[in-house]
DNA sequence: CGTATGTCAGCTGTACTGACATGT
DNA sequence: CACATGTCAGTACAGCTGACATAC
């Protein structure tokens, strides 16, 4: 039988997963409709500079499958923020590409005007607070990297 | 016009947005079907030590909608994890309980047997990272209750 | 041939809004 | 009466699976 989990591991994984949900409803309650979903923001917050990739490259980045990405991207399609273009080398292959208007609107988003958690946790959070989130945002995107 | 936020501020606020996606899905991918949602899982362990709470109650603990908690709380009555009881003092409400399942259920989650995020915490971080992360969720879930 | 990529269709889980009945 | 609680119906959305076509 394995050790059993270290009470900091039970600890911090109950906190993670009760944090999750009440977080996640309320930033969705505080967006408005014209807002991009998390999903789409993490998207094109990872194409800019990154032009060259497809869906399936996004799918597994972002840890979902190929068919859900697709839907991610036909939306941002939709609002004219990415293009497809077709791989002059691999006929299979879409290669996803901001447009100019979507480089405005990553760019928009990268400073967060407006965005209910970063007023948050610059009204009620000290500086050392914060760093303790982005340190702790980094050992989860570890785990979740396999 | 307000002040610009801290650089840390934006950073914190991106950096949890992109990891509370891909950790939700990577927790619903490692559960098992007979396993309870996160909301479910919390519910329950909100209802040890505390049996007289409303579905309203739950909801606004939860930060969702009475509607919303209320099919929440029907799976769990459905899976024989806790029963709605009339209040004697108020016709209108309905005091939700754990049943003896509900309550063996409860302690189970507790001690996370076998939970993927547990076990990750313990394989790939070191103490000092679980209470990093520990720390940031009493942070987070201090934004979050208003 | 097997594998990778993409698309379509249908489903589920989660939470939302609106409308309504009832009890305080 | 307004307010709180609960229920029902309808909607929206993200993400899933399965089936299929096409290109390597």
């Amino acid at each position: 039988m394995r050790n059993a989990p270290a009470p900091s591991s039970i600890r911090a994984s109950h906190d993670v997963r009760n944090v999750i949900g009440r977080l996640r409803r309320r930033i969705r309650a505080a967006s408005s409709r014209d807002d991009l979903t998390l999903t789409q923001a993490s998207v094109l917050a990872r194409l800019t500079g990154n032009d060259g990739l497809t869906t399936s490259d996004l799918a597994t980045a972002e840890g979902m499958r190929h068919q859900s990405m697709a839907s991610t991207v036909s939306a941002l399609a939709g609002l004219g923020l990415v293009e497809r273009r077709q791989d002059p080398g691999d006929g299979r292959r879409l290669l996803i590409a901001l447009t100019s208007q979507g480089r405005t609107r990553a760019e928009a988003d990268r400073q967060a005007r407006g965005e209910w958690l970063a007023d948050e946790l610059q009204e009620k959070c000290t500086e050392e607070e914060r760093q303790t989130v982005i340190a702790a945002m980094a050992v989860l995107e570890r785990l979740v990297h396999d």
